[in-house]
RNA sequence: GCCCGAGUGGCGGAACUGGUAUACGCGCACGACUUAAAAUCGUGUCUCGCAAGGGAUGUGGGUUCGAUUCCCACCUCGGGCACCA
């Protein structure tokens, strides 16, 4: 008998395969395409451990099947090569990344190789190669033309000691994972991808994909889709008490201008004054002026409005030095502030006083605004606000109440009479608010003031913490006065940073209602979902953060030109190429290594030609992976990053099995992608992705995770060399269910390789010229197999494995698959003869898991052509249903016998044969049988 | 705190849609073969009990003729999120 050489022979077909081509895709075929993707890996410098290849077994497994089944099968992979740690290993020796990542991803293939994963090889990209990265960077510039890349400026985790930008991942508990270092937020400007504008269609889209619940649902949760409402909550400022409006030259005296402003403040409670200044405007705007000083109370609690000549007559009074809240001026470039269409010298040199100031421009009309600086309304920086809700002053002007659009209240009101605007998801409850609860970077802006109070992001213990600002807001629903509190549990960067506490309702409001003796209003009534509010969705997904201050990713294509801004590199000049530099250290000021070099740095505007600047950002490690699966439809591409026929053909991938790990991020950045591409007709579908599951970890033994730190990693090599290929394919597929992580257990391998010793036996047996001549002898087989059915031929056995084994690899339930290839295969040794047809067949449905051992048997059985070209075997459904089957006889829920009925026998003579077993009538022994409940196939309940 | 997943022999795990719990594998014990060992094969292996029988699927309840499976409450472990309004 010839020995089971596991390394000669796994080497042999592995170079037989490579050398026949026998696992490259097809871009034109006539077969059904069929795509199966894994996760590309990072070529780390330790190499593979046995965690690594338990998602490619399995999706070669199902690759291997859908070859079998007649699909022209895409089976690719690549390298996700752009990474922290050979950065930092970069910054620790100096040496080269590129350099690092040719050796890792060789040493990665080299023993992905080994294991005979039926990969097309010919498609290998490598995120870090200039003509992938190119079409990465190509895609930010579409981003950037659709206006969907933008910079803005956003904390950062920062390590003062390493000086140097976090990824998040890279925070443990608040410190830097490298140094220890507590973490602290800077600001700085970064690259932002506008994820959020597919909020909406990320979440719908889920609809229409066929991902494993868990997955939509964490893809759901992140998105973070809510329906609420947005209610506005009119505040009364704790200081202003009057106002005295001061109209333009226009308005003739005694025609009282704005009637309507002067009506809704007096309803807020408000006194209004509307002084009839004698008018003859600029230059008796001194005399003007005291005029008002003489008629109206001029005090710390009024807000002067002027409007047009109004306002100089204001700037007068602020001149003269009038103690007043605050002044708001209206005007338009047309009118007496200003000349030449520049604010008159005395606007801004009320501003050199301190008064806040900010220039609003909205088509033609200017309008500004000064206030006091101790304490503003409304701040100047919410001017933009106020000049889109007010479109025209011409209708201030005339003493009409203005026309806006929908209920946009007018924006003057706006202005001068502040509102909270909460979001809330109950707005049936606001009969029940009994407070507003504001985040504090809101509160600084209401009220100027600071009130000591921080949302922390601690995960324990937080306790709730408050202030009152003294602000006093009006339930619209229920008229009353409530008061704004400042907490710690309000966060400004989500939804409006205002809620309205509805203790009675609201566990986090119950809770700091009674720690501050706020009024709890128990029984309310409720409100409809819109009589107060605007229905509004919000998501809790944020845009992306796209910048790295990094060397080793791809360089954003970008120019900053002093005259022309922000200017694309040309796509002709792609791609921007990372340039070699001597230190990968990041800079003190914390920019990416690509700022010391000045060369690359500095370069010309493509627009202007002028000196310009590159960006020194890089982009994060996700931008490679989010769209590495449409290139490997056509790799090699050097006009556009995949061709459209290609692209038409092959997407979207029918199966992807990734980690779970990967669930939230990678999964949408790349279903973000793809639907951006899809918008810009460059992709055929709007999802990427079919189908999505996810496999578990494969940890250390004893159920810790493998890590070198505390030296359990397992490399696949030495279990290849010990035990073949073959043999650790066999144990991964076998060792728990697929989607669960299970330990590594050196010690059980050796079942998996007695598994593939038995199917060599086998094979010789069945091989050898006086077992072949007696195909066919049927034999009684027992025990091992009662599980799946009774006194079942061989044939029967095979034709039920078969269907076993096919469906359970559609539902990954490889394990199961693999122990009933087991049970066939302890039968088939202890048979006196098998069928060479009935052994070829057994390798078939094996040879997804063992691909080596079965095309060695396969071809010692005198086959020309590799079983990879074979056709998958098909159960005979009759041979699978067994004529006689074993039923158990349970009495009270309890098995007291077991009885062999035939499977046409009705339910009448099942139930007397149950009746009539010896063990049921000790049982039953003169009892009523009250009840028979016959399940058929199954058993029979006699209730008694 | 919330969401998701899991809890079954000494160990990894199996069990269809509520229907014979512990398949398959590891380990262990005994036996066969062998001068011997390895390999292989066979038998046994949840637990108490001589047996009849009883008890076990994290714990406690419930629904049901019947629950690992469904419901309620709780405990432990793993993963994710975090005062998300």
């Amino acid at each position: 008998m010839k020995e089971y050489e596991h390394l000669k022979l796994e080497k042999k077909w592995q170079n037989e395969w490579e050398k026949k081509r026998i696992y490259h895709a097809q871009n034109k075929s006539k077969k059904p395409k069929y795509y199966s993707l894994i996760e590309f890996p990072y070529p780390s410098g330790d190499g593979l451990h046995v965690g690594h290849p338990r998602p490619y077994i399995g999706m070669d497994v199902i690759s291997r099947k859908r070859r079998l089944e007649g699909y022209n099968v895409l089976y690719p992979i690549g390298w996700d090569a752009f990474g922290l740690p050979t950065e930092n290993f970069a910054i620790k020796t100096g040496k080269d990344p590129r350099i690092v990542t040719k050796k890792n991803s060789e040493n990665f293939k080299r023993q992905i190789k080994s294991l005979g994963i039926s990969f097309d090889w010919s498609r290998e990209i490598n995120t870090t190669d200039p003509k992938y990265y190119k079409w990465t960077q190509w895609i930010f510039l579409q981003f950037l033309k659709k206006g969907l890349a933008y910079k803005a400026k956003i904390a950062i985790n920062w390590c003062p000691k390493d000086k140097i930008g976090l990824a998040n991942e890279e925070v443990v508990g608040g410190n830097c994972e490298r140094c220890g270092t507590p973490v602290e937020k800077r600001e700085k400007e970064q690259w932002m991808l506008a994820i959020t504008k597919y909020a909406e269609r990320l979440d719908k889209d889920l609809d229409d994909v066929d991902y494993l619940p868990q997955i939509k649902l964490a893809q759901r949760n992140w998105i973070g889709k809510s329906e609420g409402a947005e209610i506005d909550f009119p505040v009364a400022h704790p200081r202003v008490k009057r106002f005295v409006i001061l109209h333009g030259r226009s308005s003739r005296p005694g025609d009282n201008s704005y009637p309507w402003l002067k009506k809704e403040l007096e309803s807020r409670g408000y006194k209004v004054e509307v002084p009839e200044m004698p008018n003859s405007g600029e230059p008796n705007d001194l005399e003007q002026a005291d005029f008002v000083k003489k008629h109206c109370q001029l005090d710390e609690g009024t807000v002067v409005v002027g409007h047009s000549m109004g306002g100089i007559v204001a700037l007068r009074l602020l001149e003269q030095g009038a103690k007043v809240h605050g002044v708001v001026l209206v005007a338009t470039p047309s009118t007496g502030l200003f000349l030449d269409k520049k604010p008159r010298p005395t606007v801004t040199q009320a501003a050199q006083r301190g008064f806040k100031y900010g220039e609003i421009k909205q088509n033609a009309d200017y309008f500004r605004l000064l206030y006091d600086s101790g304490d503003t309304v409304v701040p100047a920086s919410d001017g933009e606000l106020f000049a889109k809700k007010l479109n025209s002053y011409c209708q201030f002007s005339t003493g009409e109440k203005p026309h806006f659009q929908g209920k946009e209240e007018p924006a003057i009101l706006d202005l001068l009479l502040p509102h909270i605007k909460v979001f809330t998801t109950r707005p049936d409850t606001i009969f029940g608010a009994t407070f507003l609860a504001i985040a504090p970077e809101l509160a600084k802006k209401l009220t100027g003031k600071n009130f000591g109070i921080k949302v922390d992001t601690e995960r324990e213990n937080r306790e709730k913490l408050g202030a009152d600002t003294g602000l006093k807001a009006k339930n619209p629903a229920t008229g009353q006065e409530i008061p704004v509190w400042v907490v710690n549990y309000v966060s400004a960067d989500y939804g409006t940073g205002a809620i309205m506490g509805v203790p009675a309702d609201d566990e986090r409001d119950n809770e700091f209602a009674k720690k501050f003796n706020l009024p709890i209003v128990e029984n309310y009534k409720k409100a409809g979902f819109e009589d107060f509010g605007k229905r509004i969705t919000k998501f809790k997904l944020r845009d992306w953060v796209f910048s790295r201050q990094r060397y080793w990713g791809e360089p954003i294509p970008v120019i900053l030109c002093e005259k022309c801004g922000i200017v694309p590199v040309p796509e002709r000049d792609l791609p921007v190429e990372l340039p070699k530099v001597k230190n990968y250290q990041p800079t003190d000021s914390g920019e990416s290594p690509l700022a010391n070099i000045s060369k690359w740095v500095n370069t010309k505007c493509p627009k202007c030609k002028g000196t310009a600047k590159r960006e020194t950002d890089t982009m994060p490690n996700w931008a490679g992976s989010s769209w590495y699966y449409l290139r490997y439809t056509d790799p090699k591409n050097a006009k556009a990053f995949a061709d459209k026929k290609a692209l038409k053909y092959w997407t979207p991938v029918d199966w992807y099995n990734g980690g779970n790990e990967h669930t939230t991020l990678h999964l949408l950045y790349s279903r973000f992608w793809h639907k951006f591409l899809y918008d810009l007709k460059l992709v055929p579908t709007p999802e990427p992705y079919k189908k999505r599951t996810s496999h578990g970890m494969i940890l250390g033994e004893g159920g810790v995770k493998m890590s070198k730190s505390l030296g359990n990693v397992i490399n696949p090599d030495e279990i290849v060399k010990t035990y073949g290929a073959d043999t650790l394919r066999v144990y991964e597929m076998f060792m728990g269910p697929f989607n669960q992580s299970v330990a590594w257990s050196t010690e059980s391998i050796i079942g998996a390789r007695r598994f593939i010793e038995k199917v060599w036996r086998i094979g010789e047996k069945v091989a050898s010229p006086n077992a072949s001549a007696q195909d066919f002898l049927q034999s009684n087989v027992s025990h091992s197999q009662k599980h799946l059915g009774s006194n079942s031929s061989l044939p029967k056995l095979l034709n039920k494995t078969i269907k076993k084994v096919s469906e359970d690899i559609e539902t990954m339930s490889f394990n199961t698959a693999i122990s009933s290839l087991m049970i066939l295969a302890t039968e088939m040794e202890k048979a006196p003869s098998i069928s060479k047809d009935d052994y070829k067949k057994f390798l078939q449905i094996l040879s997804p898991f063992a691909p080596h051992i079965a095309e060695e048997v396969w071809a010692s059985l005198a086959e020309k052509k590799s079983i990879n070209l074979s056709v998958w075997p098909e159960w005979d459904e009759a041979l699978v249903k067994d004529d006689e089957i074993k039923i158990a006889v349970q009495i009270n829920g309890k098995v007291r016998a077991e009885i062999m009925i035939e499977i046409q026998d009705n339910e009448e003579k099942i139930k007397k044969q149950a009746l009539g077993d010896p063990a049921v009538l000790r049982h039953v022994a003169g009892q009523e049988v009250r009840k028979i409940i016959y399940v058929k196939n199954r058993l029979i309940n006699i209730v008694l």
